[in-house]
DNA sequence: CACCGATAAATTTGATCATATTCTGACGAG
DNA sequence: CTCGTCAGAATATGATCAAATTTATCGGTG
């Protein structure tokens, strides 16, 4: 190992200073949420050693909390991969954000103010400009941080978390399937949630993001089905 | 540490050697699940090493499991409590709980053989009498496993992942409410569930376990708002 | 003589522990 | 009431042990 690696201790401006484990969990989640690590792929402790020049307790820690949230996959003997999702996974995964999606989008119509819409529209034109450059990995960024945004506003802290859990394992896949299509053909109903939220219409936010999650992830079963 | 201290290093008979990691998690998952950590208490990590007479290494990972599924809480600067829940805790929970055990019955009722169905009813049998000899202890782990079995038999793994993670989080609390209440007020629909899965009402199954749920989480939230 | 399967060495990876270091909250002196 | 000191708990490291996979070897067979 060469002298100079920087070691992970969160730069200045991060303000409070986080523990290690704390912040291999989140980059490693991120590397998984936006498909870095492909389904299937074996997660090794040492290779995270590394790959992310950290100490080894606290990679465990961090891979067992992602194993907990259904990121990662205890493979019997002592293996960890990104899960493999099943057609059946998925539309289990259908079903729950049907109910989620649809009462988060609700929930958060209800709490945004002006500041949150503004935010909101901002996430949405990167997300768009990163279509518009086929820029695979800043799509999927934004996607999430959009919906994230939402989730947090609804203020609904078990939910969110529940709703978080479920973009974990359909990370993976979401990011094959938007190799496969190109940027172009992806569809959202992002400016018609946005225009519910402002004229105050829940039920119709509610309406918008479950047919925003839908169109998404039939597009991700349909991928499953034929390959 | 004296020479005879038995390590944890599960017996024989549970067959294949698990990591300690997986039986600490296990023990301590239990001790939550059932309550015999109150909500609002601090967990340590060397309490837990000298409780469970484990390494520091295995009880730091099965906290962090513990906390990813909602189990503890991180507290901020380095504690970790089990959570303390809030009547909009209760109600998140509740609206979560709603779909998830009526699509979890539903498709158990659709797969339930009859060997399936002579467990259910003997679990039912022990909780009856758990209940009738106020046994608190007995009547927590036999409902548990009542639902849990359910959820298995549903066959769908992530849909019970959420549903367990739902039962960590309201489990201290269960627990509080049937302290005061004591095992004889604590009515259930687990007749009316068990009749409706020998006929194949997969309708009514699905509605006897929505019913079940509410009648208990309400138990819950009322015990949450006059405290 | 080339090929195949099974057993055994070697290597990689995971699990655990003991220990050093850092951080937090509390106590007490000024 | 404030600030410095201190005990105790959590964090993090690297070493050590154990398990599993991979690779290499060897005898037998077509």
């Amino acid at each position: 190992m060469d002298g100079n690696a920087q070691k992970v201790t969160g730069d200045d401006t991060s303000g409070p200073r986080l523990p290690a484990h704390e912040l291999i969990y989140r980059r490693l989640r991120e590397q998984i949420l936006f498909g870095e690590i492909a389904p299937g792929q074996p997660v090794t402790i040492q290779g995270l050693t590394e790959r992310l020049d950290a100490g080894m307790t606290p990679v465990r820690e961090a891979i067992r909390r992602l194993t907990a949230e259904g990121a990662l996959q205890f493979q019997g003997n002592r293996r960890v991969i990104v899960p493999l999702l099943s057609v059946e996974n998925i539309s289990e995964i259908i079903f729950a954000r049907q109910w989620l999606e649809s009462h988060l989008g609700l929930r958060a119509t209800e709490r945004a103010t002006p500041e949150d819409l503004a935010e909101l529209t901002q996430l949405d034109d990167d997300l768009d400009a990163a279509i518009a450059n086929g820029d695979l990995q800043g799509y999927l960024e934004f996607n999430y941080r959009f919906h994230a945004k939402i989730y947090d506003l609804a203020d609904a802290p078990i939910l969110a978390a529940m709703a978080e859990g479920l973009w974990l394992r359909f990370g993976p896949s979401l990011r094959v399937v938007c190799g496969r299509l190109g940027t172009q053909n992806l569809p959202d109903r992002h400016k018609e949630l946005l225009e519910c939220m402002r004229t105050g219409d829940a039920e119709g936010a509610a309406r918008a993001c479950r047919e925003d999650m839908l169109q998404g992830m039939e597009q991700v079963r349909d991928l499953l089905t034929t390959s």
